[in-house]
DNA sequence: TTGACAAGGTCTCAGATGGAGACCGATATG
DNA sequence: CATATCGGTCTCCATCTGAGACCTTGTCAA
């Protein structure tokens, strides 16, 4: 059985679980992991335990406010240990627990996609920038 | 190597192509389908073709704005084939492109991982909610 | 004849969410 | 004395999202 039929299967199924959205568990960790941050700093801490200030420093774009607000939530779901040395000033030091380093696999999975298949990406998005430009291109627009 | 050095490995990698968000692959897709239903629609189109309104009909809690927003950015990221019948009214299928099949394989991995630990990360949720509210227990606290 | 309804959206408005940047407290350093 | 560090929090504003109205064009029921 290859993986779209398995995927397809396993839709199929929580369909029949009810409307319910937070008692499916995909539809439930998927709101929690899917967002702009939570993967990234999954993929960061499986590099090594890191403190707060690394984290901001290795992944620029980020706000210390969603910094700190995903990780507390990382942590709350036990996926990431938050170890405070009462030192002054305070020294943070997150890392993986058990439960997140089991999530690596997956994650390595999708990044290992990300990785080989973001050429064929690029080129479908020009693609769909040029269908929309074209009616227009055949002379030059100013302004 | 397990996973977790894999990933870290990738992590790293990414750093030394220095600061630029929107030049390595994985912040680039994961910004992309890193959001509430990407991934949620590319698991009910592995199930098979469907209409907009059946989309709409198994994933009840998307608004109709959103689900013809995400669908486009499928799209254009060729991963969703938007099939236009200009019947009257006009039926739109959408299906997976071959790109979009591609991707079934590492987001299963990750439906997986979600059915398997969901009991985990639901104990890790109960214990992260009685850390916060054990203090204040042990009298009731009006208003 | 009038009305409702269908599909696949778009539009507007209000509320949730996220980033930017100020601020904090205590200490070490220049 | 001034400044920087660390790990945040707070406020303010821009953006994003959801709810719900509306659109088109044809068909069907009353």
């Amino acid at each position: 059985m290859d993986a779209r039929s398995a995927l397809g299967a396993r839709f199929s199924h929580w369909l029949a679980m009810g409307p319910d959205p937070g008692g499916c568990p995909v539809r439930n960790l998927l709101d929690r992991l899917g967002d702009r941050w939570s993967m990234l700093l999954l993929a960061a801490l499986a590099d090594g335990p890191k403190r707060f200030s690394v984290l901001a420093r290795v992944i620029p774009d980020i706000s210390r406010r969603m910094l700190s607000q995903t990780l507390r939530s990382l942590e709350a779901d036990g996926l990431v240990l938050r170890d405070v040395q009462p030192t002054v000033p305070p020294s943070v030091t997150y890392s993986l627990t058990a439960l997140g380093e089991s999530f690596t696999a997956p994650l390595l999975g999708l990044v290992t996609w990300a990785e080989a298949h973001f050429g064929l990406v690029q080129a479908a998005r020009a693609r769909a920038r040029t269908d929309l430009t074209d009616p227009g291109d055949l002379r030059a627009r100013p302004s």
